[in-house]
DNA sequence: CATATTAATCGCAATATTACGATAATAGAT
DNA sequence: ATCTATTATCGTAATATTGCGATTAATATG
């Protein structure tokens, strides 16, 4: 096996933990943190800033694109990325509703 | 290669994904429903719920408290999950404090 | 004590992820 | 047209993840 039975779950549950998946790794992280800080970037900028080879920050650009988290878009020879802010708000939204939902057990328990 | 490269990236980075890849599956998306839902639960009873084999179920239990999301307390033969509610807290806080950072480009960019 | 119940762990197979260097593909400059 | 810069993709290797059945360990129960 080793791939998920994507069948035995919810939509909504395959969804989020789609975005949350995209989240989970520090190189996405980082990279989303940049793009946040300096509103757009090259992808070369990316490179520079992060010590990664290029070929790896590409496969992480992406895998934040197949989720649409952002966006890119060529610019001449290089490509400027950014946050795609409609797909970003959709998924904060899930995620933030979901964190909060959480109930937590008043009395005994664990 | 395939291990992530953990000396690169900062500290904050890696502990917010390390709590974004917990959450990145569909079947603990699921298993944490459920214990909000029943506030508790006994392993046996996610194992009825959620169509994957008692050995996977208890895997990804394990991979949940490993992040110190879910806490278990042996009851007899059977084991009660809830929630942690302060690592809860910590996580939610730390993830919602990245998604509301990002700010997007007004003008142009992509 | 023997037996059942429950959950964790082991061993295995299939697949996915991460990372890199090398190679393409594209656009701009000479 | 040739060269350069930039990024995506390919191929490969190492490791991680997902999932299952079988086994183990621990605790009840007869």
């Amino acid at each position: 096996m080793g791939a998920s039975k994507t069948n035995a779950f919810s939509v909504e549950d395959i969804e989020v933990s789609a975005y949350l998946k995209a989240l989970g790794h520090p190189a996405r992280i980082a990279i989303l943190n940049l793009l946040i800080k300096k509103q757009a970037c090259i992808c070369g900028d990316i490179v520079d800033e992060i010590s990664l080879a290029q070929s790896t920050i590409s496969q992480h650009l992406k895998a934040l694109k197949a989720v649409n988290l952002i966006k890119g878009d060529i610019d001449g020879v290089s490509v400027c990325y950014c946050i795609n802010e409609s797909e970003w708000r959709k998924a904060q939204i899930m995620i933030q509703d979901f964190l909060e939902k959480a109930k937590f057990p008043k009395e005994k328990c664990c």
